[in-house]
DNA sequence: GGTTTAATGTTGACATTGTCAACATAAAAT
DNA sequence: ATTTTATGTTGACAATGTCAACATTAAACC
């Protein structure tokens, strides 16, 4: 409808809507500027229709996360799958999907993230979903290692340090903390690959 | 006051009671979960004192935010200057407090780096203490590569480097993104140690 | 020491927000 | 066609952020 306003009573997808309109609000603003009846006023139901598909405001916003995580995922594996054989590329390539999803959804990703969303208290799916970057980095890790690129370490501690590497690059590009390292999103590429390159060749002489 | 009543009309030091009240709230909760009234009752003021130091709720959170890169670059210094000779032990120290931060401080990190505060939009002294880390970490490898510890690369660039190494572990375990991995305060500082030593020696073989 | 000024705290009010209960509509099941 | 269930609306209430006007007192000045 031209003025937003449903002609119908039911929705039909309200519950997908509120998640997909909240994730174009973080777009613009942090999640502590989102208010519910903002969300419900976009999509042209009352004020109080989300309390019909999620329990609290807090329920809605880790929906929105999840999503978040399914994106993340979904761009990471397209990532990957460039590159099946190339331990070394699908690292690169990891680590590109992961800081461009710092640059298109800095809001969201530090929604999902720590902030009032926990993994100390959540869904079976939810908990799953927000470690999947977590098992992508291991299971390159592993074929580094069985196909002699990788020094056969630990995968698992590693996998722990490629994403602390990776994640602390999007967390600290997302919060402006670069800001004047980075000047093009050619830059943040370069600095994405001379990230995974230093911890590939080590800073020692 | 035994019931937190103030006898005198003037606080005296509100301002800076606000900060500390509001950094003590964040051990306990998020950002989002603390309203400006709580803090002026935790204190024993009326809910619009805060409003002669703040012009708002977003400024005082950004103070509290800057005390907290305060107790970040104190708590790095120290800890660097155990080995005023060592750039390698420098670096294991820094990721120690830096992690140790974490830890203590999960809530306040989260407010620090993204979410409402943006280093986009900050005053001058606050954008310059957001960047100490950076510029602590940028002195260690620069005394590393003039020592012939380090490789002769960019400090600039390898600062960033190590700063996205620790900062993402520091993210990771506040998040409680590695609750699976980290068992004991003594894991936390294997992972930290090990995080750093990968970066140093590298993962190829 | 008294007066004036400025800093700072309080009171009351208002708009916005999250959430609830009761009611309304219609889709689905029988 | 009727009943049940899902889902949306209305109205209300408590909590919150913020503002203006007023109150208190500390500091500055003479």
């Amino acid at each position: 409808m031209a003025s937003g306003k449903r002609k119908n009573y039911h929705h039909g997808d309200l519950k997908n809507s509120l998640v997909e309109a909240g994730l174009e609000l973080l777009r613009h603003q942090d999640a502590s500027g989102i208010s519910l009846r903002a969300v419900a006023k976009e999509i042209g139901v009352s004020h109080t229709a989300p309390y019909r598909h999620f329990k609290s405001k807090h329920s809605l916003l880790a929906a929105i996360s999840q999503r978040g995580f399914e994106i993340l995922t979904e761009n990471t594996r397209q990532a990957v799958d460039k590159e099946p054989n190339d331990a070394r590329q699908q690292l690169m390539l990891s680590g590109q999907a992961y800081v461009d999803m710092a640059v298109e959804h800095p809001k969201l990703l530090h929604l999902m993230f720590g902030g009032a969303l926990s993994l100390r208290d959540c869904s079976t799916e939810y908990c799953q979903i927000a470690q999947n970057s977590f098992l992508s980095l291991t299971h390159i890790l592993e074929n580094g290692v069985s196909t002699g690129v990788f020094k056969d370490k630990s995968s698992t501690e590693m996998s722990v340090v490629v994403w602390s590497l990776l994640h602390g690059l999007a967390m600290l590009i997302s919060a402006g903390q670069l800001d004047n390292e980075i000047t093009s999103q050619k830059r943040i590429r370069e600095l994405s690959g001379l990230a995974v390159d230093t911890l590939l060749n080590g800073l020692l002489k």
